[in-house]
This record gives C-alpha cells, sequence and structure tokens, in this order.
DNA sequence: GTGATAATACCGACCGGATGGTACGGTTCC
DNA sequence: GGAACCGTACCATCCGGTCGGTATTATCAC
C-alpha cells in the first residue's frame, strides 16, 4: 500500500514512517550521527519523499520529539496505573509501571527525547525545546495525582510540580547509567531508590 | 611556548591543549557534531598533531573520557567536603559541593562522559566503556562514607554502592533536564530532592 | 459521469562542501 | 643520527539539500 487515501495526509504512509524509523534510528545512534539516507532507508522512502514532508533534517528532529510526546502520551493515558483510588498508590503505581517497561535492548527502552535534548541543546535550540515540552509535559501529567497526594499526607515540603520533574529526573539519569554499562539493573536500581523516597516522604507505615 | 621539555611526552602541549579542548567543546555540540578540524582550531594545533597524538576520532573520544575522569578525580579529591568528622555528614557536604558547582553556562557544569555515554553507546561502545569507567569509578569514592554512614546509624536497606551510584543517576538526570530547558533551577532542585532522600534514609531528626 | 486543472506525494540523479584520515616533508630534541 | 613532534597538502567518501520530473488524487465546471 504505498499510496493510501489522501484525505488524510497527516497519516501518509512516508511521513509516518520516517517518524517511526527516527524514534528509533536516534534512539540508538544519536542525531548527529544518523544520515537522512539512513532514515530513509530504514523508512523504506527515499530522499525526495523525505525533504518533502520534511524541509531539514532539524525540522524532522522537531517532528520526532512532538511524534514521541504524542505517542507516549497516548501509551501512559492508557496504562493501568491510573485505577487505584488512593493518589498515593497511583504514584507508586506509576513508578512500578516505569520499571516495568525496563526491558530488551537499551534503545528500546531509554528515552528519544532525552538523548537528543542532551546532545543537541546547544547546536539545535528547536529540537532542545521541543524535547523539553514532550519531558515536562509528561511530568506535568503526574501532578494532579501528587497533589493530591501531598493534600490528603498534610505535606507540603517540595511543591508537586517540583516532585513530578523529579521523576523525570531520576529516569533520564537511569537511562544514562544504564548507557554507561549498568544496563538494565541500573535502570531498575534508580527506579527503587525513587519509590523509597516517594515513600519516605510520604511517611509510609504511618496511617 | 610551544614545544616544552619532551622528557614527557605526556604532558606535550598538543595533546594536553587536544584534550581541554575536546572536553570543552564536545561537552558543548556533542561527541559526533564535533569535528576534528574543529578540535584542533580550538586546541591551536593542525591535524597532523592531531592524528600524531591520537589514531582516530573514536581514540580521542576514549582518551578524553579517561582525562575527565582523571580531573575531575583530582578535584574531588581535593575538595573541602571530606573534613566533617562524621561520615553523614561528609556525603551531604559532597551534595552541598555538587550543588555549588552549578552555575554559568550549561556547558560549563555538565558532564562530559555523561553526554558521549548516551549519545555513543551503541556506535562507540570503546567510548562508552571508558565513560562507565569514569562515572562509576567516581561512584566508588563515595561509597566508603556512605558505608560507615550506614553502619553507624544501624541501615541496611540500599547497599552503600547502589545508594552511590543513585546519587550519580540524579546528577546526570539533572544535566538533562538541564538541557532540555530547565536550567541551572532543574539541576538544584535534582540535587535538592536527593539530599532530602539522603536525609529520610538516615531519619534525619532522630538520633 | 467526464474531462480539464491543480495540487499533493513521491522519485532519484546530482551538487558543493564538509569530514575523517593519509602522505610526506620539515624541525626539534636527545 | 634517529626518533618523536608537528605542519601542509591532499584524497575518497559522505552529508544535507536541490531540482526537474512523474504519478496519483482532489476539485469542479459542464
Amino acid at each position: 500500500m504505498p499510496r493510501p487515501t489522501k484525505q488524510t495526509p497527516e497519516r501518509g504512509s512516508a511521513r509516518q514512517r520516517l517518524l517511526e524509523a527516527a524514534r528509533d534510528v536516534i534512539r540508538a545512534k544519536g542525531f548527529a550521527a544518523t544520515s537522512v539516507d539512513e532514515l530513509c532507508t530504514a523508512a523504506g522512502v527515499t530522499k525526495g519523499a523525505f525533504f518533502h514532508h520534511f524541509a531539514s533534517k532539524e525540522a524532522l528532529g522537531i517532528a520526532a520529539a512532538e511524534f514521541w510526546g504524542s505517542s507516549t502520551g497516548a501509551l501512559f493515558a492508557g496504562a493501568p496505573y491510573h485505577t487505584p483510588a488512593d493518589p498515593l498508590d497511583r504514584v507508586l503505581a506509576y513508578l512500578d509501571f516505569r520499571r516495568l517497561l525496563i526491558g530488551g535492548e537499551t534503545w528500546e527502552w531509554t528515552c528519544l527525547v532525552g538523548t537528543m535534548a542532551e546532545e543537541v541543546h546547544q547546536t539545535h535550540p528547536d529540537i532542545a525545546r521541543a524535547c523539553g515540552e514532550a519531558i515536562f509535559g509528561h511530568a506535568a501529567t503526574l501532578e494532579a495525582d501528587i497533589a493530591l497526594a501531598m493534600a490528603q499526607h498534610g505535606i507540603r515540603a517540595p511543591s508537586a510540580a517540583s516532585l513530578a520533574r523529579h521523576t523525570q529526573a531520576v529516569l533520564q539519569g537511569a537511562f544514562v547509567l544504564a548507557k554507561a554499562g549498568g544496563g538494565a539493573e541500573a535502570g531498575q536500581e534508580a527506579l527503587d531508590h525513587l519509590k523509597r523516597y516517594v515513600e519516605l516522604l510520604f511517611g509510609k507505615g504511618e496511617s
């Protein structure tokens, strides 16, 4: 099916496949080390198609970050960690869920936008901005539950937004250590510490 | 002083300056986006000198990681956080010291080996290995104090090595968030959470 | 329905410059 | 003199990006 109905150009196969290829290849090799030709080969399209859909390689980077934000956003929105009635349990379930996601090859469970942001923050500020929106946007989805849990436990110490951001910091750091040789164990270990921090913060064990 | 005494070839100015240039330029632009010519210009040497001292760009990356490990190792060994008599105070002083280091341009206070490891872990495994040794080697320097503090407080929960690694995970994650738009505040915020975690873990406030 | 028209999606050869790396010659030090 | 050190010119390849062209599809008058 080379050219499906053009009623929805945004769902055109070439663009979609390029974004999916970018998600996987850039996650493994980094942005600068990934060539446009490589992306085209991985997506099964030609260079003409690439530059038809994206004005430049940088534009693809931005689009890839947004694509990552929306696709992971859908994944987490539909994840089962929202079901517990107690807000603190939902937060802890989120951490368990993130821990569960670790497995397989490193590039399969690490973060595209974290990798890209660290690499291109100076050379391609627009890409870094898009990456930042994805990261902090995801962090924001955790704020409500954290705020509820804090209110319920009478805690005012660190703000809900700050704690939400911290979960992402620990996750990103876990990815770095994993890539530096720590592997999946390093990732799980960091999640364990983070969960313990949250439990201590909320006085786990007391009523 | 273009060519100092050659009794100590390792201290030769060209090699040294290339490593210093690599430390700064790669930290800001990433490994793949930094060209050999650029490095030579920044170091004030020619390409001939570069390939005389390093067999390839990858070899320079490995040497830069080792150089980072030894120079930061010296910095931390001589830092003032070792002075407190109580081991837990030394650990907390280390975290304060790390927080104090944050300031100026992002590339000035972020980590070369973390950036490189994340970028090249798949394309240049040897560089990633050298980066990992620098990170986990630094983590190991914290183990003794953490182990002492744990013994003193009767804590056995997470191992000293694991907690030491976790400090590095949080730091690396802080760098990522900072580059993603959080800036220095994101870095300091993460350090604050980490310090709070350690304090909670060791029952700060109790005897 | 049909034919004309325009727009979209895609193809692939090509270009100029940058890139990592080499060859080789000269210089300085012991 | 010989080895380490460094400078310069050069090379093959790769890279991001362009461009003319084609095929498919949407629009619409009739």
